[in-house]
DNA sequence: ATTGCAAATGATAATCATTATCATTATTAT
DNA sequence: ATAATAATGATAATGATTATCATTTGCAAT
């Protein structure tokens, strides 16, 4: 099994992109971090070792992590894209607590099933699907009692 | 059975909102459109009937009309959020094409079950949600091949 | 090594949908 | 009528993301 670096270095090699330190500290950055990450809280972390480090380059290179297959986009309807691991961390879909903002990745095999089955009736070859289910976690119900 | 626009107007009275020729245009042009619509789109209609009408009104009245229940948001994810009718049109879903960008309804009463059960598992008692599903319609797998 | 070329970076301007502001106009209640 | 309040339209502001571009860096071939 090839390390995440090894993924996003072939990819590099592939595209005839090079290997520089700013990529390296960036890929490092979001690997460590496990939950999602928006690229502004990239950069405020990525910013603390290499303050010359310019948010554009942050942008850029989550742009090619993802092309590696390494981050998987998350959009959940705020206006500002999170990106979560995509290797090693399948696929699941996202229960947002609608009080304190919580997110929990789920994933049910029988949905994902049906999604597939649903698409198919009307002549559709899924190729992949966002859920997002809405609601109030435990304590943010209890509070509001 | 009340119409959209008993709906509306009910709506405006209860918030002490004024019914005025802008939102009464607005609403009807959108009541017209069966189909999903930016603020754009409705904009560009609505100005051929009234040329003064400003496009921040639009932007208004559409959130009013979602306010008072006759429409619902819908996030295909390219940064423009359209309108859809939420009155004797009940929930479904969306299925994307990705070649052709062509959206369809669609409903399953079992994934709705599930998702229910899914959040309910962890303690989440869910209050909506998104779902997209994205493939190639037939017409565009054809043209692929 | 040195030169030349392609890519990468950082700073900054541009973009684009949406929201806020604010002066003017219209409507309602008194 | 008239004061009070809301609505409108024009325009500026916002904020995340993308494009631009001059400068810097890394690599290849001589």
């Amino acid at each position: 099994m090839k390390s995440e670096k090894e993924i996003f270095d072939n990819y590099l090699i592939k595209k005839n992109l090079r290997e520089t330190p700013q990529r390296g500290l960036i890929l490092d950055t979001f690997l460590k971090h496990e939950e999602h990450i928006s690229a502004e809280q990239l950069y405020d972390i990525v910013k603390k070792r290499d303050p010359s480090l310019g948010q554009a380059t942050v942008y850029r290179v989550l742009k090619l992590i993802v092309e590696a297959g390494l981050a998987r986009e998350v959009d959940l309807g705020d206006g500002v894209m999170r990106y979560e691991h995509n290797y090693n961390h399948p696929h699941h879909d996202h229960l947002v607590c609608r009080g304190c903002g919580k997110t929990i990745g789920v994933f049910d095999s029988v949905i994902e099933e049906l999604q597939k089955r649903v698409a198919e009736s009307y002549g559709f070859e899924l190729t992949d699907h966002e859920m997002y289910l809405y609601g109030f976690c435990e304590n943010c119900r209890k509070r509001k009692q």
